[in-house]
Formats: C-alpha cells, sequence, structure tokens
DNA sequence: GAAACGATGTGAATTAATTCACATTCCAAG
DNA sequence: CTTGGAATGTGAATTAATTCACATCGTTTC
C-alpha cells in the first residue's frame, strides 16, 4: 500500500492521541471517536486504517492496542533515527525540551551552534557542539534528520551542508524555502504562514472547507 | 472570490517570498518563478493568482509590488490584530522572538504564564503576565488572536478560557488537539507530527506526491 | 439458536485540487 | 507595421481526496 502524504499525517495523529491521549481503560476504540477528536469524518478514519493491514471488529470497533502496533509497523517500520538540532537559539532550545521523550524512535542526540556560548555544553540534556563539528558528527553519530533553526539567511548554507555530510532529512524552521536533491525528505514549518492563516480566518466568516467543527459524528440514515 | 483554505496558504507564501526574498531590483516576477521557490507548478501559481483579481502581464509577468498589494488586500483586508502568546516558556518565549516584527498586521503585544518568575516583566520586547490577568486584559487590550504554548494537559482548559474572554482565533502548538466553538479559528501546529513524517519519507522511498522536488520548471511543448 | 443491532469495509459518487493545453496578449525586434 | 516569441488566463481533463450508502458481519439479547 502506498500511502500518500495526507494518510501519513493522520496516521501519526491517530497514534499521538491513542498513545498519549486515550482513556487506558478502554481496549476499543470506534472510528467515529478518533474522528471526533480529530475533526474529521468516521469514514475518512476507516478509510485511513485500511491502509494499516489490519481490520477492526464490526461491532466493537478497533483494538487499540493492536492498531497501535499497526501504525507503528507502518510509520516508522521499526526504524531509530538520530535527530540533530542545529540552531540552539531559542527556537532550537526550545524544541529539544519539547521534543524530548516524545517518540521512542526519534532521538535528539546532538546539537549545533555558531555561537560558543552555546556550544561546548549540554542544554536541556542535549550536548550542544559548535558548527565546525558538524560534518563530523553528523557522519560519526549516525546522524539521519536534522532540525534546522538557524536564521533564514543560513539556512540554505547550512542545508547544503548537512546534505553533504549525509542527512538524509530535514525538518526547516527557518522562515525561508530551502532547496534540497531528490532522495532527502524535507518538510517546512512556517510558522508565521500558520499565524497569517488564523488571522485570516478570523477576520472573515468563511470557515476553512475541509474542516468540520464540533464534535459531529454524523449517523448514516438506513432506508 | 472565496479561497480555498489551501489557495490561502499558498497566498502567504507567495507573499512572503516577495516581501522578503525577492531581489528588489526585479520589478517583475514569472509564475515560474514563484513556482520553483516553492517547489510547485507554475500552472497551480496563475490559479492562485487568479483569486486576487490583479492580471499580470503576458511577457513580463507579474508587477511585485502591486502583486504584493493584491495579496495583502485579500489575506488580511486591511486588519490589524493583536496577539497574546499564552504560556511563556521555552517554546512561547522562542515565537516571541521569532514572530517579533515579522508581519505589520500581527502584534504580540502580551504573554501569559502561570510561573511566577516568568510573569510581571518584559521578555523578549513583550509584557508577561500572569494568567490571573488573562480575561481582564484580552478583553481591556482588544487582543484577538492567541497562540497556545501551555503543555498538553492545560490546552484545553486554558482555551476554553480564552474563548469566553472573547479571542477570536487560536494558534495551538500545544501537542494535544482542542476544541473550540464554531467562529473561533483553530490552527494546529503538532511539530511531533511533523518530525515523524520526515522520518518516515526518509525510510521510505515513496515521495510525497504532490511534490515537485529540484527547480525544475517545465516548458509546455509547442504544437 | 435466531433475530436485531451497530459497528466495520468498501464500491461508487461526489467534490476538490491540480495539471494540461492552448487561445490570447503584449512586448520586442526587424 | 508586421511578425514572432514568451508569457498569461482559463476551459477542459485528469487526478486525488472525501463522503455516501449499504452489504456484511460479529455480539448480544431473548
Amino acid at each position: 500500500m502506498n500511502l500518500s502524504n495526507k494518510v501519513m499525517g493522520r496516521l501519526t495523529r491517530y497514534r499521538a492521541l491513542l498513545t498519549e491521549y486515550f482513556p487506558k481503560e478502554k481496549t476499543y476504540v470506534f472510528s467515529h471517536e478518533l474522528a471526533a477528536m480529530v475533526s474529521l469524518s468516521a469514514s475518512q478514519v476507516r478509510r485511513d486504517l485500511m491502509c494499516l493491514g489490519y481490520f477492526g471488529v464490526p461491532r466493537y470497533g478497533y483494538e487499540v492496542v493492536e492498531l497501535i502496533k499497526h501504525i507503528n509497523r507502518v510509520l516508522d517500520a521499526g526504524k531509530l533515527h538520530n535527530v540533530a538540532v542545529v540552531g540552539a537559539g531559542n527556537l532550537g532550545q526550545a524544541l529539544m525540551t519539547f521534543l524530548e521523550s516524545r517518540r521512542a524512535t526519534l532521538r535528539i542526540i546532538a546539537a549545533f551552534d555558531d555561537d560558543p556560548r552555546l556550544s561546548n555544553r549540554v542544554i536541556n540534556g542535549v550536548p550542544c557542539h559548535p558548527m565546525e563539528r558538524l560534518e563530523e558528527l553528523v557522519e560519526g553519530k549516525e546522524i539521519r534528520i536534522a532540525i534546522l533553526c538557524v536564521p533564514g539567511s543560513a539556512a540554505q548554507r547550512v542545508a547544503d551542508r548537512l546534505v553533504k555530510a549525509g542527512i538524509k532529512g530535514i525538518l526547516n524552521f527557518a522562515p525561508v524555502p530551502i532547496r534540497l536533491p531528490v532522495g532527502v525528505a524535507l518538510e517546512e514549518i512556517d510558522i508565521t504562514s500558520h499565524l497569517e492563516r488564523v488571522a485570516f480566518f478570523t477576520t472573515t466568516r468563511a470557515t476553512p472547507s475541509k474542516e468540520r467543527r464540533p464534535t459531529q459524528v454524523r449517523l448514516r440514515a438506513r432506508s
């Protein structure tokens, strides 16, 4: 099954919900419960889960631990990635704390920064190194993924270095689009853009089309 | 014209590019240039720009300042919003610096936090207040938008308070989905989820479908 | 054990998003 | 002035995403 990145994105959300915010005592979950939690339709959820090769039981819903297990199998295929934060300023530091122990398969094992006041010490449990050592450590420690939190002006340059050093994926927080060779995964989070979007939808009455606002689980009519 | 939130999102990106990372000396921009910068197709860009009621000139492209003006008109309709950051921990502080003076129509004018060590002082140029004063200040200072950076466990509760205080839009960084009444705009940034997505696309060979990777401006064949 | 219920799984229909392809336009060159 | 070229604007086609609607099936109840 070739899952689209939309489906993939929703699967990660289902997993997060199930592992962290679903009552432990419930062993089964209904598609409409998941749907309500993420504001989607129940049929959407069922469609997404179809990609897993795991099937729920008709009257009961989906067995939670089994479901999680299958999402894991599909999403991270048992792989474990070492992650580095590049740029240990405000945002970088915030992310280190924020992502701390959130997902077992993704370990932040290093940070890098230009500023000598930041490098060569441990920040939020993550050892921070000077930029000079980037290549050496990315290779040596088998760092596969980088979180880029450098200023926009440095983003492309640093990204190029990372790629050359062998990084396989970049999560870019710098407020500029960066360009990578095919084969290196890229995900950009443009915070300003998101803020602007909120602003936009507060002014106009238009509601983002796809959104299904309050819980609203619709039960189909039976003929 | 009723723009979908996808179009709207891309428009913000075009604007950011044009205002911040486009050579000042160039007065015109081609659809394929914009497209290359954000990794989209040229026809996509043209479609998006159609929503603006502004038209480019055939051989020259789009006049940059005029284009920006029109995007502004559509996107923020001249409105100016006061914004507050709720939760002034690592992430909150990072966002204050990051969003500082990035967009003129969105002003971060206050922060709130439980922790007495953070409140009642100015952080990164933003006055930080104790949570008790949330309602009072949201109303008094006409704060329309909140950036939510509190821990997941507090997110829904704080969101409810914000809504009751009259907030019109929330940008949620807390790693839980929150639920708002219709009429209050919501945008969620799930950082973990994005990181997982990068990880996913590094392992598998699947490239996110819609993405058009390297610059690749395709010129149509003429019959 | 039979019947009713209430969930799933999934073709088919619908709706949304994107791309194609080309007529149109306007500038530039001759 | 005329011609050619290189871009735009946009119906139409295509592709992707979502929703509908219902057959199906495992549980529970009687």
